[in-house]
DNA sequence: CCACTGACACAAACCGATTTGCAAAGGAGC
DNA sequence: GCTCCTTTGCAAATCGGTTTGTGTCAGTGG
C-alpha cells in the first residue's frame, strides 16, 4: 500500500462511478452481481478501506464514544473500562477516554471536546456536573449514561449501584459486633457524597456514634486515605469503626493504622468500598462491599446502545446493580 | 444551544463571509480588529464550536491518538495510558484506546480502524506482529510507537525497557544467596518472550541450573500464574526460585506455593516484573522489578509528538528506560 | 495623476465519502 | 410493436469546515 486509496480509484478500477462502489459496499441499493464481484476484487486489490472521516461527516455518525472517567489508575475503573470496550466493539464502535480527576472544569472541557468530535454516545462517571449543565454542553440528543449519582434533575440515563444497600449491611454488620463508635471517610466533596449519607442514614438508624470529627474528606486515593486517618485517629476519642468511600482511601487508612500501631481489626476496623482485585491481596485483607465494575461497564455499553437504537425520545432510563458486604480481616 | 452551529452561522450573524470567520479564528490570515471582535462576539453568543470532522476531513490531521494495549484492565497499562493521557492532552490530542487481547488477529483489527479513523499517530504496546506487516497495515509515513519489543526490522519509533538489567540483576542476586536451581513463567508464547530470553542468558552466565520443566508459558494473569506454578511445581524436583514475566503471573505462583504448603521465600523464591502498586501490598511482599509505567507511558507521549513534528523522513528513535531489582520479602 | 502596494473580504474549489434524482436499457404484458 | 416497469448505473448535491485565487479600496511614492 503505497498510499491510502479513495472510492474514486477503486470505481475507476473496476470500471463504475463512486455511486455504484458506494451501493455494492452498503447495499443501500441493489447492484448487479457481475458489478459487484467486480467492485469487491478491487478493493481487494487496491485494499481499499473507506474514509471514516468523510462517512461520519456525510452521515453524521462517528462509530465512537466516548468515555470520561476520573482518573483511569483509579483501579476502578480499568475493569469496568474494559467490559465497556468489549461491549461496544461488538457493534462496531471505539471510544475515545479522558480524565476529569474529579475536577468540573476539566469535565466540562472533555465534554465539550468529545461533542465536537461528534462522539455518538458518552459513559460519565461520576459527573460533578449537574445534568441541566450537562445537556447544555452536549445538547438535548446526545445519549450519555451517566455512572453513580447526580445532582438535581435527572436528564440522562443512569446506571447505579445500590451503594446504600451494601453500605447498610456493613453498619449492620458492625452494629452486630457491638461496635457504637463509627467514622467515615469519604471523596472529596461534592462527589460520592451519597456515600457518605448512605452511611450516616444508617449509623443514624441504629443509633450509632458519629462524631463530626470522625468524618473525613480526601482525593480517592491511597495518599488520601493516610492523610485522612491520621488527622482522624488524632484526637483523644477514636471511633472503633472507619468506613470508607473506596478501597484505596481503605488502604491508606490501614497504613495509618499500621504507622500508628493500631492493630487491626482488634483496635479498629476498616471497611472499603469496590472490592478492587488489590483488596483481598493486602494484610489484612480488606472487607469491602463490591462495587460490580465490569458489571458496570458491560451495563453502561448495553444502555448506550439501546438509548442510540431508541433515538433520544424514548424516557430517560435507569439500571440499579447490586452490592454486597464482602468480609475478609479487616472488620 | 437548541442545535449545534455552523460556520455559516456565525458569518451572518457577524455580517461577513464564512471564510473571513475562518481566518479570524486560525490566524492564517490578517483580519481588521473590528471585524474579528464582531466574529468573536457572534461565536460567544452562538455557542459556536467548529466540527472536528469537517476540519479533520479538510485538514488531515485529527488531533486524536490511538492507544492500543493487550488489557486495559492489566494493572500494568492504565498508570501508563495515564501518564499518556496527560502527555497528548496538553498537546491538545484526545486518544482512542482498544484492546487486543495480546491476539495479532485483534492487533491487525484494532490497527486497521484506527489507520481508517485517520488518527495522527498510535502506540502499540506488545506488537505480535512484525513491524513489516505492521508498516502494511498502518502504511509508512504514520506515526508509530511501539513499546516493548520488536520482532524483525525496526521500521518504528521504540520505548523499551532494559529488562535485561533488572533481570540480570535478579538472576546475580539470586545466585549470591546460594540459589542454584531456577525457573520462569514466561507470558504467552511470542509476546515477552524477550524477557525469558533475558532471563536464561544471566542463568546460564553465571552457570545456573535451568530445567526445561520449569518454564512455562501462561497468560499474564493471576490465575495464569496459579496454573502454570501448579504444574511447574508439582515434579520431584522443584526449583528454588520462580521468576515471572510479570507481577499478576508472580502473585498467582504466590497463590500457588501457599495452596501446596510450599513457604515463601524460604522453600521458593519469587520474583515477578513491572512492580504494580499491589505488588508491595501482598502477603508476603512481592520482591520485583521495577517497569516504569507512568515514565513509560510519558515517553511514549513525548515520542509520538516529536515525531509528528518532525515528519516521517527523520530517523526512526529508540529511547530505553531503566528498570532495577526492588528487594521486599518474597525472595 | 498614475502605478503600486498592502490590507481586507469574498467566491469557489476541495477534503472523501453518501444519497437523491434521473436516464438508459432490458423484459413483461397486451 | 408499444407502453410500462424494473433494474442498473451515473451526475450532482451534500456534510461543515479550510485554503487559494481574486477583487476592491485606501494609502504611498514618484
Amino acid at each position: 500500500m503505497v498510499t491510502s486509496r479513495r472510492i474514486a480509484d477503486v470505481a475507476s478500477e473496476a470500471g463504475v462511478s463512486p455511486t455504484t462502489v458506494s451501493h455494492a459496499l452498503s447495499g443501500r441499493r441493489p447492484v448487479a452481481p457481475a458489478t459487484r464481484a467486480r467492485i469487491m476484487d478491487a478493493v481487494e486489490r487496491l485494499d481499499y478501506r473507506p474514509d471514516r472521516l468523510a462517512t461520519s461527516l456525510r452521515t453524521q455518525r462517528t462509530q465512537t464514544l466516548a468515555l470520561i472517567v476520573p482518573d483511569i489508575a483509579n483501579p476502578y475503573y480499568p475493569a469496568s473500562a474494559r467490559a465497556l470496550l468489549d461491549g461496544v466493539n461488538e457493534a462496531g464502535f471505539m471510544t475515545l477516554i479522558a480524565n476529569t480527576d474529579g475536577d468540573p472544569e476539566g469535565e466540562r472541557e472533555a465534554l465539550q471536546e468529545m461533542v465536537a468530535r461528534r462522539v455518538d454516545g458518552i459513559v460519565m462517571h461520576s459527573l460533578a456536573t449537574s445534568t441541566a449543565d450537562l445537556r447544555r454542553i452536549v445538547g438535548p440528543d446526545l445519549p450519555v449514561v451517566v455512572v453513580g449519582g447526580v445532582s438535581g434533575l435527572i436528564a440522562t440515563d443512569l446506571v447505579v449501584t445500590a451503594d446504600s444497600v451494601g453500605i447498610g449491611e456493613a453498619v449492620k454488620y458492625l452494629h452486630d459486633k457491638g461496635v457504637r463508635d463509627l467514622g467515615f471517610v469519604d471523596g472529596t466533596e461534592g462527589n460520592g457524597m451519597h456515600r457518605l449519607a448512605a452511611f450516616l442514614g444508617a449509623a443514624h438508624a441504629l443509633g450509632m456514634n458519629v462524631q463530626e470529627d470522625w468524618i473525613g474528606h480526601t482525593p480517592f486515593t491511597r495518599e488520601g486515605g493516610f492523610a485522612a486517618a491520621m488527622s482522624l485517629l488524632h484526637g483523644d476519642r477514636r471511633p472503633a469503626a472507619i468506613m470508607c468511600a473506596n478501597d484505596l482511601i481503605a488502604i491508606g487508612v490501614m497504613d495509618a493504622a499500621r504507622a500508628l500501631s493500631i492493630s487491626i481489626p482488634q483496635d479498629l476496623a476498616v471497611i472499603g468500598f469496590d472490592d478492587i482485585e488489590t483488596a483481598a491481596l493486602v494484610t489484612p485483607q480488606l472487607t469491602t462491599i463490591t462495587n460490580p465494575a465490569s458489571l458496570t461497564g458491560a451495563t453502561c455499553a448495553e444502555m448506550l446502545l439501546e438509548r442510540i437504537a431508541l433515538g433520544a425520545d424514548a424516557p430517560y432510563m435507569t439500571r440499579v446493580l447490586p452490592t454486597s458486604l464482602v468480609l475478609r480481616e479487616s472488620a
